[in-house]
RNA sequence: GGGCCGUUAGCUCAGCAGGUAGAGCACCUGACUCUUAAUCAGGGGGUCGCAGGUUCGAAUCCUGCACGGCCCA
């Protein structure tokens, strides 16, 4: 039972106190991780010691390999594993025994030797020294399957990381994605900007909000679905090139590719439209790809995705009536409709506008290879400009990949007039039962009469993108500590709190 | 919200024509000075997800619930 390993290790722990030793120190001076480790000294023949070399590392004790008087033991940090090697001979009776007791798998250790490798060829530490430097008080999860079980993956990320390493590559991967975006963005010279999270009126997109109560003012507010709104009006003040990268909020269904809380980066550029914004994307991605990758191809669940630029450009209005043979301009809503129902589509609201959503989820997952779709129906975008060749489309366009919408993007609406219409649209679709529809926003259209410049705006949602970058086919893969909902936890507080 | 599958030791998993629970790793004790899933000997550890029901008897069959996974809405 784990209540007896964590018994044996509050004993030891008490112990190490009596011998006059803390078992949680302060500090260690640790000089070389186990990646300048491998890179300093991989080049040594089997059998060759570096006797005056001076290697001082500190990780978590991963596996211990005892054999009486010497010992080997395995030792991981954030860049990798290093194997140490203990004698009694080396550091003196004393030391060695108090290794050998005290020293458990899941420890933490500091160690000071010299690099040599094993007549097996292993690279390794010679311990010289070493200090405990955290007691681990429970066990680790099996060393050879790792931690399968999904739900304490997600309900104890930490153990996730700790058990298999591909985890925490994962996450590695992730924050060096987040990184690289942020730098190509900076060097194109936009500026990162930040918005409210708090909103009156959540806007930028369609979405159910969640609600909180603000208490000074005794009044609702809404987490933001979306920062849009907020940045243009950077735009209208004076900025050019801006861009967020944070949370956003919504409150639906989760499943493989939502959750309610997830990371999304949006960009404004003003005297832009969106063909400028298809250059961005492409760009920014390909080179993401390229540089986490060496190459633009991707396997994502054994399919090769490749992003060489230019991306494939597919019209909505085309695609799908190649693909339904109905035509989303021209036909009336009783065709659309009969060619929903056809497919066993049933409607939630009666809008045309949903329709025209619900024809695209038909045919979404038939887009494979990184492609934009472009030139939606002015309906389902009520923040896009209207297409310079037609005003029943507008100028926008979504990056499709494996069957996934990865963003939004515009040629953004700058006519006050045109948006007050398009919010007034909106209502109507509030009204008849739309509880996505936008809303309202008057301080918006207000800011539009201010004066927006021509802008291009663009929105990526960071998670699914990282899902394409990992190979991971569920957006709590690529989000460290994913909703999950309450349980009663007993392992956590059994013994813990009453002691 | 609906359907299917799962939940047994800390971890990975066996056990299921109903007869009182097993392995490997981990843990504890001992042996062992180049191992690497180290090895060898011994030992401890389980309200078999929860609650009911059927039965002389349930990890095993039935029902409900919780949690998780996958698919659909």
């Amino acid at each position: 039972m784990i209540e007896e390993v964590r018994k044996q290790r509050a004993k030891e722990v008490e112990e190490l106190r009596l011998l006059g030793i803390n078992p949680y120190p302060y500090r260690f001076e640790k000089k070389h991780d186990t990646k300048m480790i491998h890179e300093s000294y991989d080049f040594l023949q089997p059998g060759q010691v570096l006797e005056n070399e001076k290697v001082i590392t500190a990780g978590r004790v991963m596996t211990i390999r005892l054999h009486g008087k010497s010992c080997f033991f395995t030792i991981r940090d954030f860049n990798g594993r290093i194997q140490a090697y203990i004698r009694q001979e080396e550091v003196s009776e004393q030391k060695y025994e108090l290794f050998k007791k005290y020293v458990a798998p899941g420890d933490f250790v500091g160690i000071i030797g010299f690099p040599f490798k094993s007549k097996t060829g292993e690279l390794t530490i010679y311990v010289k020294e070493f200090q405990l430097l955290s007691k681990s008080r429970r066990p680790l999860p099996e060393k050879w399957h790792g931690l399968k079980d999904k739900e304490v993956a997600y309900r104890q990320r930490y153990v996730d990381m700790i058990a298999n390493d591909s985890t925490l590559e994962r996450f590695k991967i992730r924050y060096k994605a987040i990184s690289f975006i942020r730098e190509f963005l900076i060097k194109r010279g936009f500026v990162e900007v930040e918005t409210p999270i708090l909103n009156f009126i959540p806007g930028g997109g369609a979405a159910k909000p969640f609600v909180t109560k603000l208490e000074a003012l005794d009044c609702d507010m809404y987490l933001r679905i979306a920062p849009e709104l907020h940045l243009k009006r950077y735009i209208v003040g004076g900025f050019e090139k801006v861009f967020e990268l944070g949370k956003n909020f919504r409150n639906e269904g989760i499943s493989y590719k939502h959750s309610p809380e997830f990371t999304s980066i949006e960009v404004y550029q003003a005297y832009a439209d969106y063909h400028d914004m298809m250059e961005l994307t492409e760009t920014l991605i390909s080179d993401l790809v390229l540089h986490l990758h060496g190459s633009y191809k991707v396997t994502y669940q054994g399919t090769e995705l490749d992003f060489t630029p230019p991306w494939k450009r597919l019209k909505m209005r085309e695609f799908i009536k190649e693909k339904l043979g109905v035509d989303i301009l021209e036909d009336k809503e009783q065709v659309l409709e009969r060619a929903l129902k056809d497919r066993g589509v049933e409607l939630d609201t009666n809008t045309r506008a949903r329709m025209i959503e619900k024809l695209w989820d038909l045919v979404e997952d038939q887009v494979i290879q990184p492609t934009f779709l472009m030139d939606h129906p002015v309906e389902i975008s009520p923040l896009a400009k209207r297409h310079r060749e037609d005003p029943r489309l507008t100028e926008r366009f979504e990056p499709i990949i494996f069957g996934m919408e990865m963003g939004n993007a515009f040629s953004e609406l700058n006519d006050p007039d045109d948006q007050l219409e398009r919010f007034k649209a909106q209502l109507k679709l509030r009204d008849a039962g739309d509880e996505e529809a936008h809303r309202m926003d008057l301080d918006f259209i207000r800011a539009l009469e201010y004066g927006l410049p021509p802008t291009g705006g663009l929105g990526i949602g960071i998670d699914r993108l990282i899902m394409l970058l990992t190979d991971s086919p569920s957006i709590r893969d690529v989000i460290a500590f994913p909703l999950v909902t309450q349980s009663d936890d007993d392992d956590a507080f059994e013994g813990s709190a009453a002691e």
